[in-house]
DNA sequence: ACCGAGGGCGACCAACGGACGGTGCCCAA
DNA sequence: TTGGGCACCGTCCGTTGGTCGCCCTCGGT
């Protein structure tokens, strides 16, 4: 699967550049590791728990419906989002950085200029429960693409759900274009995030980074 | 003191704006609470340790002397630094970012635009021993002043030489100056530091950012 | 020789950016 | 009706920006 996507990427990028992405890029910057590799034995990390006290109960909201791959204009139907929702999330998040902007000025503290913790605990306490950090962080290099080609993303979209991919595989595709677009910018990818007005409230997620150093180091051997 | 002070500062803006800046300012913005207030009897806080293991020999380097008034292009004689020095200092760390930026970049890491705890920490590692984080940040404001308005900077080093006051005066003094330059930039403090080559490295400090809104509040009632 | 004022900076802390992976949902069979 | 693959997001972690105040130093007596 994961050379299946590397495929469908170096494809999407045909046209617009020469390079080679398989046997590195992706492989080699696991965003999660999923190989097992072993099982250090006696490593003491504990678990993450989630399941509640028994007799303790939190009233759980349910988690937001899955993201499928969609077309631009396209609705998702029954228990799924699509990417436009997706996109306008990250939107959503913009506005509500303007508003903490606004009352750190009022109250003359400092001021953010990107997405910060404080963003998404302001945006969940003013009803926007269905956002959340570890989510927006995930996609934000699919949001950069949508910010920076339009035409692309959305040529990517149409690619994708065509071919009945998931939002994994779509995901991981997203990355190609961009580090092309960082490519002719001379690989300065924090500028190219800067210099858009949308974007420029977003870190430039780590992944990202890592793979236009891998790319670079390649050009220069 | 506290008092004298703030006369003397009152003093040196006069010719430069028409404000009054005493009976808050400084005595509204405590920065160490300078009172005794009370004695909370049942805190807790436990007592920061210095005193070494007997026995344990850390050959600890001896603490850097002093900084005393000096006026501008004057040495400081004796167990004592002068402020040409330590103004030095915040040029050596804009040197050590640059390089700590360098080596960012050819790593594909993130790359800090303020002087960090990383910079900090690689200008001890390079042998500057004599830089830690406290004390730059604890006379930012002054190197502000220097940076933004030198005639103003110099006139009041050369005044509090002259009466014998002691650097913690000299220190609060260069707040008030720098509380009249932001009123003429609209009060974006900020701004002021951004814009400024040499300061925009430096994070606002906390205090400066309260005074100017202090001020900023009794100007519109 | 001693003392008190002054201030340098080690060490602390809340909060940050960042990441992982358990849990529960959903769909295909 | 069941099973397994997927992804949402609670929760953790190393480090940050920011600060406090202990304790050393040194000039005056």
């Amino acid at each position: 699967m994961n050379i299946a996507s590397c495929k469908d990427s170096t494809l999407i990028l045909q046209n617009s550049n020469q390079a080679q992405f398989c046997g590195s890029g992706l492989i080699g910057v696991p965003e999660h590791s999923s190989e097992s590799d072993e099982r250090k034995a006696d490593t003491n990390k504990q678990k993450r728990r989630r399941s509640k006290e028994p007799g303790e109960d939190g009233e759980d909201r349910p988690r937001e419906h899955p993201f499928i791959v969609t077309e631009p204009g396209e609705l998702a139907r029954g228990k799924k989002n699509g990417l436009d929702y997706l996109f306008d999330l990250y939107e959503q998040c913009g506005k509500f950085l303007l508003e903490v902007q606004r009352i750190a000025k009022e109250k003359g503290e400092k001021c953010p200029t990107k997405v910060t913790n404080q963003v998404f605990r302001h945006a969940k306490h003013n009803g926007a429960v269905y956002i959340n950090k570890p989510k927006m962080r995930h996609y934000v290099h699919c949001y950069a693409l949508h910010c920076l080609d339009s035409e692309q993303s959305n040529h990517l979209r149409r690619l994708y759900k065509e071919r009945g991919e998931n939002v994994g595989a779509w995901r991981q595709a997203c990355y190609y274009p961009l580090v092309a677009i960082a490519r002719e910018n001379n690989w300065d990818i924090e500028g190219i995030f800067n210099r858009n007005e949308k974007l420029k409230i977003w870190y430039v997620p780590t992944k990202l980074r890592q793979l236009c150093h891998m790319e670079r180091s390649k050009e220069c051997p």
